[in-house]
RNA sequence: GCGGGCGUGGCGAAACUGGUAGACGCAACGGACUUAAAAUCCGUCGGGCGCAAGCCCUUGCCGGUUCGACCCCGGCCGCCCGCACCA
């Protein structure tokens, strides 16, 4: 009996693939399948997560293809952004040599996983190929407004006199300089995703394979509210530039009768007006703009106010009501100012009580009377309108149409929807992007790049030595005639934000190489992925964007696809333990042993008989040092007993914690597998009642594997190749045809897991091709199901006895058995039966008393 | 605060639509083979009582619906994730 040797098996099977060109997409007019795994960004290797994810897709694709669709599964890389620039800065190394070297680094990697991907699709998105593209249909949305420019906010770090990125500020200061940093405006490139917020809403509709949580994350991203925008008129005279009054925005019109105050945010234009008349006013204003940014900040701040001395005219009864500016409101939101009504909202309740303004209740829950009133908890939930004049008496909703048809009739304002979602700043002010093809000419404006002159290269004579943009100060590269006049001109040295690179990969994936960003035909085909799998962290921008760039691009005739994603995944992370010496330092587990009193200690360390702290399960990060890398289980085990593990312990939506003992145990079963195909003789013809027996557990085992592939639950799918191989090594009476088709679909099942294996044991049955082609195995439920079946008897809901039947046996028929049954006898002994339910092939329950 | 998810052996987990809870794997323990170890194979493995047949308890806690509940409903407790002064 030979051991398997993955060693040498599985670059020999590798090899075989590459040969035979295998993995190269296949059209030929089947239904086709387009699985996509989140390409990666070329850090400089592969890790355990990569891997599994990469693995699921695979699984995906290899039972796709073996199911008779034509796979498109390419790869490639998201290779622009910030890490490339800071290795350049830190280690003088240019950052495209060093993205493309770690991209080849790691596509070595990559294929020693023995994963189905089309490589001759390849690209990276810092390809001029693919970015001229990019900036082709960039230019496309410009000329159809999608793309405009205004000012943005940007964090500004003073000292290195550079844009930092929201990850590169740390509590407020700047990560290499630690310099506070600031908040400054910058004229800058947006896209007008705001313009499909009702469209991104309304697809998440048709998304049913998407996760629920992922669609529920976008839906409050975008978080449509519908409520009124209505304009206050100033009682008295009206400050410079706001003779109209002040326009606010409000969800809860219902409540408009329990006004108290309006308040305006401290950036309000007005508030801001204030502030430049009276020093006290900017004085508030600057207190409000303190204060951390950081979650507990905000729970803990204080709500703080300034009483202008203005007032407003209520709409309904012509009150005066005073205008405060207050730190709780945001600038951002709405149109920065509201009414508040305190007794229905808890900010505006906490900040009346804090200021003594009035508490006006106007809802009252059921059951209560006209002497309602809240105390420091405002009532929020349902009621009748009260203190109202013509909204008394009705509910919320019907209060809410009403008043907003009475504003509307008195044209001071009208119904309206706002959202949560801004546009998408996409200008970065880095060197390792895409740059936006446009050129600034002082007197035509922004120009765009000619269609013949893209695409709009990186130069890469450029240094890293002091911050800020090197395209910027290049000595020559942004210097250009203008398209338009011919005259002295700019490039624009802004880049796209990386999200941009990876809204639209999936559509040029259909076509690498065609001329136009989008080969229509391609796209048409293979569009939209039917399974996308993926981190959750990319829940909300990248998936947002993705769907946003597919409606526009679609809109702009580039294809004809709505939602690029018809199916989406999100897995698990890989995880493993962490360990530390006493003196708080993380050991690798390479270097972890068992210790004689049965806890760990560091191999290294072994002489100062000093033990390790076994620390939380985590995410594998280079920091707890918690990591294992690929290329060790390659080593030890084998790229099959990986790919097994990773996806055996968990589902895979869950976290799976890398241990040891999983890789072995997926290791041994790699081995028996193996030896059942090693032992096979096809002379031994066995026994008929033994192959009977192996046939009905064969068509179980297909359909079992089957639905748990189907259905994303590898874990279980495992579970049943595990099971399945011991039966068939367990019923060593079966042989002949029955032991043949047992092993032919065993090698066919677990090709998805174990391609290398499956293939050793294809060919080790006499079979000629690979079982990377070989037809996915069916099973007859007929087959499949057992002749007899033992239903478990209930007495009074408890498990007393079992009794052996034949299958689909009726249940008047069941009931005479159950009642004729020795053991049943005895436990009825004085008892009466009331009722029997017997469901069919599943259980008996007698009811006795 | 809002929204979502989860809670099952020593551990990772399974249980299709309400029908024998704990499949499969890890760890542990016992045994076989071996001079020995590794590897491999066989067996035990939720808790309690019992010589045994068997009985009782057990899916975070309390209650409900049902012939029957890990699953459905109500209430609590705990953990995780996302968003967050969004009017």
């Amino acid at each position: 009996m030979a051991r398997y040797e993955p060693k040498t098996a599985e670059p020999r099977q590798q090899a075989r693939w590459a040969q035979a060109n295998a993995f190269v997409t296949r059209d030929t007019g089947r239904p086709k399948y387009y699985v996509l795994e989140m390409f990666p960004y070329p850090s400089g290797n592969i890790h355990m997560g990569h891997a599994r994810n990469y693995v699921m897709g695979d699984v995906v694709a290899r039972s796709k293809r073996a199911q008779g669709f034509d796979v498109l599964h390419p790869m490639g890389w998201d290779a622009f952004g910030m890490p490339a620039e800071n290795a350049a800065m830190e280690r003088g190394i240019h950052p495209k040599g060093w993205t493309y070297s770690n991209i080849a680094t790691m596509r070595e990697q990559l294929k020693l996983l023995g994963l189905s991907l089309d490589w001759s699709r390849e690209f990276a998105t810092c390809d001029p190929e693919y970015y001229g593209k990019q900036q082709a249909w960039f230019l496309e949305l410009y000329r159809r407004g999608l793309v405009y420019r205004k000012d943005g906010v940007v964090n500004w770090d003073p000292v290195d006199n550079t844009v930092l990125a929201n990850e590169q500020v740390i509590d407020g200061r700047g990560w290499r300089s630690g310099a506070v940093v600031e908040k400054r405006k910058l004229n800058q490139w947006f896209l007008r995703i705001t313009d499909y917020a009702d469209d991104l809403i309304e697809g998440l509709k048709t998304l049913d394979r998407w996760p629920e949580k992922v669609r529920l994350m976008q839906e409050n991203w975008i978080g449509r509210s519908k409520g009124l925008q209505m304009t206050w008129a100033f009682a008295g005279p009206a400050p410079e530039g706001f003779d109209a009054g002040v326009e606010i925005y409000t969800t809860r019109p219902d409540t408009l009768f329990g006004a108290s105050f309006l308040g305006l945010a401290p950036d309000h234009p007005l508030s801001k007006q204030l502030a430049e008349a009276d020093p006290r006013v900017a004085e508030f204003v600057a207190k409000c703009r303190e204060g951390g940014t950081s979650q507990a900040d905000i729970e803990q701040a204080e709500k703080i106010g300034w009483d202008t001395g203005l007032k407003v005219r209520h709409p309904f009864t012509g009150a005066d009501v005073p205008v405060w500016i207050a730190n709780f409101i945001l600038s951002e939101y709405g149109t920065g100012a509201i009414f508040a009504c305190p007794a229905h909202d808890q900010r505006d309740l906490d900040f009346a009580r804090k200021y003594d303004l009035p508490v006006i209740p106007v809802v009252r829950p059921e059951g209560a009377g006209d002497d309602f009133a809240v105390d420091d908890e405002a009532y929020v939930g349902p009621g009748t309108i009260f203190h109202s004049d013509f909204l008394d008496g009705l509910d919320i909703e019907a209060a809410k149409a009403e008043a907003v048809r009475r504003v509307e009739a008195a044209g001071t304002g009208q119904g309206a929807t706002i959202y949560r979602l801004r546009d998408w700043g996409v200008s970065r002010q880095r060197y390792w992007g895409c740059p936006i093809p446009i050129i600034h000419c002082p007197s035509c404006g922004p120009v765009e790049v000619p269609a013949d002159q893209l695409p709009v290269e990186l130069p890469e004579d450029v240094t890293f030595d002091t911050p800020g943009n090197p395209l910027d100060r290049h000595p020559t590269w942004k210097h250009v005639k203008c398209p338009s006049c011919g005259a002295e001109a700019t490039r624009e040295t802004d880049t796209l934000d990386t999200f941009v690179d990876s809204s639209w990969y999936f559509a040029r994936f259909t076509d690498p190489k065609a001329a136009q960003p989008i080969d229509k035909a391609a796209a048409d085909r293979w569009l939209p992925v039917d399974q996308y799998i993926g981190g959750v962290e990319h829940a909300v921008l990248h998936l947002l964007y993705a769907r946003f760039v597919t409606r526009a691009l679609s809109d702009a005739g580039l294809m004809d696809v709505k939602e690029p994603f018809a199916g989406l995944f999100t897995q698990g992370m890989v995880v493993h333990e962490t360990y530390r010496r006493p003196d708080g330092q993380w050991v690798e587990p390479t270097d972890v042993e068992l210790s004689n009193d049965g806890g760990v200690r560091s191999a290294r360390q072994r002489s100062t008989g000093e033990t390790l702290t076994i620390g939380d399960i985590e995410k594998m990060s280079k920091s707890k040092k918690n990591v294992v890398a690929p290329a060790e289980i390659l080593e030890s085990h084998g790229v099959d007993a990986g790919r097994l593990f990773v996806l055996s312990d968990s589902p895979p939506e869950r976290d799976v914690q890398w241990t040891p003992g999983g890789v072995e145990g997926a290791s041994r079963f790699v081995q028996r597998a193996w030896s059942l195909f090693d032992a096979y003789d096809p002379a031994f013809a066995g026994e008929d009642k033994a192959n009977a027996d192996l046939l009905r557990e064969t068509h179980k085992a297909v359909k079992a594997v089957s639905e748990g592939v189907e259905g994303f639950r590898f874990n279980s799918a495992i579970a049943k190749l595990y099971a399945f191989v011991a039966t068939i090594r367990d019923n060593d009476k079966a042989g002949g045809e029955a032991r043949r088709q047992a092993l032919s679909a065993l090698a066919r099942l677990i090709a998805p897991f174990t391609p290398h294996l499956a293939e050793e044991c294809w060919s080790r049955l006499g079979e000629d091709g690979m079982v990377l082609d070989a037809p996915w195995p069916v099973w007859d439920a007929a087959l499949a199901a057992d002749d007899e079946v033992v239903l478990p008897i209930q007495i009074n809901g408890k498990r007393r006895a079992e009794i052996r039947v034949a299958r689909g046996m009726e249940p008047s028929a069941v009931e005479a058995l159950v009642l004729a049954d020795e053991t049943v006898k005895a436990r009825l002994e004085g008892l009466s039966v009331k009722k029997i339910v017997v469901v069919k092939d599943r259980i008996v329950n007698l009811v006795a008393g």
